[in-house]
DNA sequence: CCGTATCCAAAAGGATACTG
DNA sequence: CAGTATCCTTTTGGATACGG
C-alpha cells in the first residue's frame, strides 16, 4: 500500500482540479483575452495591419514590454503573424490571423451587452456602497 | 506658469488613462467576468437558484474565501440576489437577477467560440513551441 | 526601430483558523 | 451553516535601462 501524507494527497487532487480547470475550453479563453491588452490589440489591429511603433502609439497606456509579452502570447497561439521586413531601420509588421480574424465577433459580443447594460451594473454598485455606508453610520450612531 | 515635475506629469497622464480605460464598457466587463469563478458561477445559477454550501460542492476547486468574494461581488453590481433565511441553521440562497441572467449568452458565444477553435489555439501554441525548441538546439549545435 | 533584461509594487487568490 | 480574519504565495504588469 501507498503511504500518503495529507499534503501530498491536497496536492494531488488539486493537480486533478487544475488539469480540468485547464480542460474547459470556455475557462481557456479567458485567461486569453482576459487580460489588461489582447482586447485592444485584437481592435487595433482589426482593419488592417499595424506595425510596432504604431502600435505602441495607437494603444494608448501599453508599454513597450507588455506590448511585445502581449503580441507574443498572440502569436504563439496562432491569433496574430508577424512580418519582418530585415531593411534599416528594421520594420515588423503585425496581422490577425484568420483565427485572430474569428476572435472579434466575440469581442463584439462583449462590446455589444456592455454598452447596453454596463450602466446598470454601475447604478447597482453605487446602489449597493450607499447602502453599506447608511448601515455603517448607523452602526456608529447605536454604538 | 504652473511649475510641475516629470513624475506629477507622468501621474497625470496615469490617472487620465486609467480613467479611459475605466471608461471602456468592454474593459469593464471583461473585469468583471474575467476572473477565476465569475464564469462559473453564473454557470452553477443559471437553472435555478443555490444555497451557499451547494455552491461550494458544486463548482469545483473554490475556496470559501472565493466563494463569497465573488458572490459579493456579483449582488454588488446587481448579477445576482442574496435571500437569507433566518432558520437554525441559517440559510442563505443566491439567484441570478434579470441582469445576470442576460450575460448568459455572452458566455455562450464565449464558449461556443472556445469549444470550436481553442484546439487550433492549441495546436499553434504546440507548432511556436516547437519551433523555438528546434531554434534552440541549432544555436547549441552552432556554438 | 524593435525589442530584452532586471527590478519592483500591487493585486489575485489559496490555506488555515476562528465566529455568530 | 455561512461566513471572517489572517497570512502567504503566485501572478501581473509597470519603470527603467540596455542591446542588435
Amino acid at each position: 500500500m501507498v503511504t500518503r501524507t495529507a499534503l501530498e494527497r491536497r496536492e494531488q487532487a488539486r493537480f486533478a482540479f487544475e488539469k480540468w480547470l485547464a480542460d474547459c475550453p470556455g475557462r481557456q479563453l479567458l485567461d486569453r483575452i482576459g487580460d489588461r491588452w489582447t482586447c485592444l490589440l485584437l481592435r487595433a489591429l482589426s482593419d488592417e495591419e499595424q506595425r510596432y511603433s504604431d502600435l505602441l502609439r495607437r494603444v494608448p497606456g501599453v508599454s513597450q514590454k507588455m506590448l511585445t509579452q502581449t503580441l507574443r502570447s498572440m502569436e504563439r497561439d496562432g491569433l496574430v503573424s508577424r512580418r519582418i521586413t530585415p531593411s534599416v531601420p528594421i520594420r515588423v509588421d503585425y496581422e490577425l490571423t484568420e483565427l485572430g480574424h474569428s476572435l472579434l465577433p466575440v469581442v463584439d459580443v462583449i462590446s455589444a451587452w456592455a454598452s447596453v447594460h454596463m450602466s446598470e451594473v454601475n447604478q447597482a454598485r453605487e446602489a449597493y456602497d450607499d447602502a453599506l455606508q447608511e448601515n455603517l453610520e448607523e452602526d456608529l450612531r447605536s454604538a
